[in-house]
DNA sequence: TATATGTGCAACCAATCAGTTTCACAAATT
DNA sequence: AATTTGTGAAACTGATTGGTTGCACATATA
């Protein structure tokens, strides 16, 4: 299934799920233990971060272990480089201005 | 009301207004010719994007001008910024073994 | 082999969401 | 003064969401 990784992160439980997977891999149990819900909402959450690739899995005997797919958080980062892009422009503008009311000051 | 930028962001039609409007300042009516929906539909976005902050308004007559607060989006960087560090890292790691390779092949 | 453990899936539910239609109202135009 | 134009708000609707409970099933452990 086709998921929207924006979609995936609007979600603030997700985004926890996203911090604590970022350094290291962890099992769906040892995730839900930090969060005040169900193992299967978890579960949830977790097949959704999968299923927009944000998160992969690694099967250890009966256990799995899921960590964060740094790839695709890049996408996020292309699509605010945009703005990104518009904020720097304005930045230096800004600076050009400063530099000329400074110029004349002297 | 207090808003969620993330969960604003989630929906396909509020970042096409996003994208919209990031140059230049647009009226509702305007920004509605864009799309496939009523002009109440996008107000109701548009009031979403007011309440967290991303998009500001301003009065001219009867007409409401809407642009993009970039300073807002910079919130999505920050947040962003954190993995962002995990992956340049990363990527450094990957360049030192790389440079090892090299060298040893030498 | 019987039991415990780690996990995903399906069914259900209340809450939220994105959209529509209808209305209200102020500012511009005739 | 009457009409048109630009806009937001309210009420309603079907779809989606995040959560729960109950179940199934494979892998460990006793």
């Amino acid at each position: 299934m086709r998921r929207d990784i924006f979609q995936a992160i609007a979600d603030p439980t997700r985004r926890a799920i996203i911090a604590l997977i970022a350094l290291q891999a962890m099992t769906p149990n040892a995730i839900a233990e930090n969060f005040n819900t169900t193992r299967q909402a978890i579960s949830k959450h977790l097949r959704i971060l999968t299923e927009c690739e944000l998160v992969k899995q690694e099967q250890e005997g009966r256990e799995i272990y899921y960590s964060l797919e740094l790839e695709k958080m890049k996408e996020i980062d292309k699509w605010l480089s945009q703005y990104r892009k518009i904020w720097e422009t304005r930045f230096n503008q800004l600076d050009n201005v400063l530099a000329t009311i400074k110029k004349q000051k002297k």
